[in-house]
DNA sequence: TCCTAATAGCTAGGTTGCTAACTATTGCTT
DNA sequence: AAGCAATAGTTAGCAACCTAGCTATTAGGA
């Protein structure tokens, strides 16, 4: 209730929902795709190892933050990519309930390519606004996780 | 390539991205929630079961539709729903290709008594933007799914 | 009339998400 | 020094997502 704004009636409401839903649904079809076909990633792998390109070794917590999933699912994801021969995990010597996750260099090297076209498909893509509406659509979107979070 | 905007530089593209991968980790967080306390449907079943209210009977097709998922999820997610008495699934007379499925009284009731609940809480939250920026957002995140296909 | 294509759904098996319950360190407190 | 709480990961098992491949029915020609 910061403004005092009248409540919205049920067809914005629906409108409002339908448009959140669809970007939603846009996203997670995205990641539901099947792995890069040349780097062979998908896109919530990518999300969990991106740290990775620029630090040469994190925790499994830390990745597991960097994909906003919790710790279990991070580690079952990691096993796999052990076993594709994309990462390599040890116990940190400092702390032995650590473990640490290090690309291996053809990791490194699949992962720096899949974010370079990634990056180059992100900037090109939102070509399709203007300056001004690319900083409305930022704050906009970032005053909604509340509202989304507050509905549950 | 609408408009000839410039491309967005680095750092914008990156904001963007975070903002919109923050929308979705919220929607997602709310949807992997358990099944709500009171009547004992998780937001995916809701999703799917909405279009029950109004009309009593649709095949296992226009739900999948409906929940944006496809035919073998909707299927086990409806199988699931039978067994616990949400639902009652029978062949089309009509088409037996078709699966019809309606919701048991019971079902009926909990779905209602959810989508009001969960209406209140739409329009509550959304009092945080203002008419204007409501439609905004609507349009902004209209376009913003043509976009996200495009970096899929 | 058949034969083929299209449609509707199910089964099987894989990934990505979760919580609960466990083990093993580390660190704090007495 | 002993013991307990906090921290880091793993395992196990469930829900919700997918594609591929199957069966059964319907529909539309040759």
């Amino acid at each position: 209730m910061t403004p005092g704004n009248k409540s919205p009636n049920p067809a914005e409401v629906d409108e409002l929902v339908q448009a959140a839903d669809a970007v939603f649904f846009a996203m997670r079809k995205a990641r539901s795709a099947g792995a890069d076909r040349d780097a062979g990633l998908s896109l919530p792998q990518v999300t969990m190892l991106e740290p990775l390109a620029a630090e040469p070794e994190l925790p499994v917590g830390r990745l597991a933050a960097a994909a906003d999933v919790s710790i279990p699912t991070a580690t079952r994801m990691l096993q796999q990519l052990e076993g594709a021969g994309v990462v390599a995990r040890r116990r940190s010597p400092e702390d032995e309930r650590k473990v640490l996750v290090a690309l291996t260099p053809d990791g490194h090297e699949r992962l720096a390519r899949l974010l370079a076209g990634r990056r180059a498909r992100q900037a090109e893509a939102f070509e399709a606004f203007s300056p001004a509406e690319r900083r409305q659509l930022v704050a906009l979107l970032r005053r909604l996780v509340p509202v989304i979070d507050s509905i549950g």
